[in-house]
DNA sequence: GCCTTTACCGTACAGCCGTACCATAAAAAC
DNA sequence: GTTTTTATGGTACGGCTGTACGGTAAAGGC
């Protein structure tokens, strides 16, 4: 075997294993060992990369953040249209909605996180306070640009429309991961909201 | 020490420690142990009153469903004009955010095991389903009683608004517990929600 | 050619976990 | 008054967990 091998590439390979057991069996399952065959390691391996589990625990939510990101920024480039509201929004529902397995695995293990960070301050901070803000921004701005174009009514607040499709779009993803709605209500309910959003007629517009 | 004691009551004194210990130090903090101290009583009469953990563990969901509940069927009680449909979805609003010390331990607790029961099929099923098409179905009624009222526009999807009602309450609640948003920036955002489905100017009414 | 570093393995250890078991006072049953 | 039941305490056991430690083959460095 050689001597130098690549770090990053080795650590992503756990953390991946990691969001397999989280996704599968749930973030209290995740043990150094379960982690370890699960990537088809030895556990003095990932101790070797990830000295402690709390280090492995913390890398794993770093990953799993940026690959989402990751994952919208392509969605996004992907977009036909970009300079469309509704459909850069759509991609958002579509992207944020536990649809595909990875989109089902990421919403998952994500929200495993977000309730351990709940009573762990450790794991707050920033992942569950910056990653939303963020995209909050990112929402509202496009809901300023709709808004300047027409698209949208004049006398929308866009910042409290951007919190509320953050808030509604993880609220439904939460519901379908519970088992209470099927993922094409969800898309449903998300329909609707954008339609009663763009849809508005009556209202009062930009130029 | 008399001989016969009011088991309910045992159990409802142990499953209410088990939730303060959840909501202080997380779902995974939880352990036999644990419970006892913090319910001031010996290890054995945990296992006496729920004979295994996982027993323990749904009977304290239960205890919880039971709660909030009961507290939710008080405040629409206690409303000065049950009939007003915005009064209503204002007090579903305030109970359902984290506001108080008892909301806040609820929501955490409540979210806590819906995660847990997202990869735990022993735990889904009922509470997590049955639940919230419950109180769907409720919102829904109240909001086809407004629409017919006139209160609300008659081009409203009641069913859709419920829907969204409920998982928008969830998510800004969520956003809450993880420390994305105060729970004054999440009432703006519900109150805007409620503003928009009630101030529709221009729409069709019901006669 | 020798020595250090890197990448890995196996194993051991202390601690906590759920659970089972034994003991025992007090009340109830008879 | 004796016997059985009920409510409780204490403790022990096997299993799993995170972590530490001692090895070791291969690759560089010199």
């Amino acid at each position: 075997m050689p001597k130098r091998v690549d770090h990053a590439q080795r650590r992503a390979h756990i953390a991946d294993a990691l969001v397999r057991v989280a996704a599968r069996e749930g973030l209290h399952a995740v043990t150094m060992r379960a982690v370890a065959v699960e990537a088809g390691v030895s556990l003095n391996l990932v101790q070797y990369y990830f000295d402690t589990k709390a280090g492995l625990v913390h890398a794993a939510l770093e990953h799993l953040e940026r690959q989402s990101h990751e994952r919208w920024a392509a969605r996004l480039a992907g977009l036909e249209d970009p300079g469309s509201a509704r459909a850069c929004l759509e991609a958002f529902v579509a992207e944020s909605l536990p649809a595909d397995e990875a989109g089902h695995t990421f919403r998952l293990v994500w929200t495993s996180y977000a309730v351990l960070a709940m009573t762990d301050p450790a794991l707050a901070g920033q992942p569950f306070v910056e990653g939303p803000h963020r995209l909050e921004r990112q929402l509202t701005e496009i809901l300023a640009k709709a808004r300047a174009a027409g698209e949208i009514a004049a006398d929308r607040d866009v910042s409290a429309e951007a919190a509320r499709l953050l808030s509604l779009s993880h609220g439904v993803g939460t519901s379908v991961l519970v088992g209470q709605r099927s993922v094409a209500e969800a898309r449903e309910v998300m329909r609707y909201h954008l339609d009663r959003l763009f849809d508005d007629p009556g209202a009062p517009r930009a130029p």
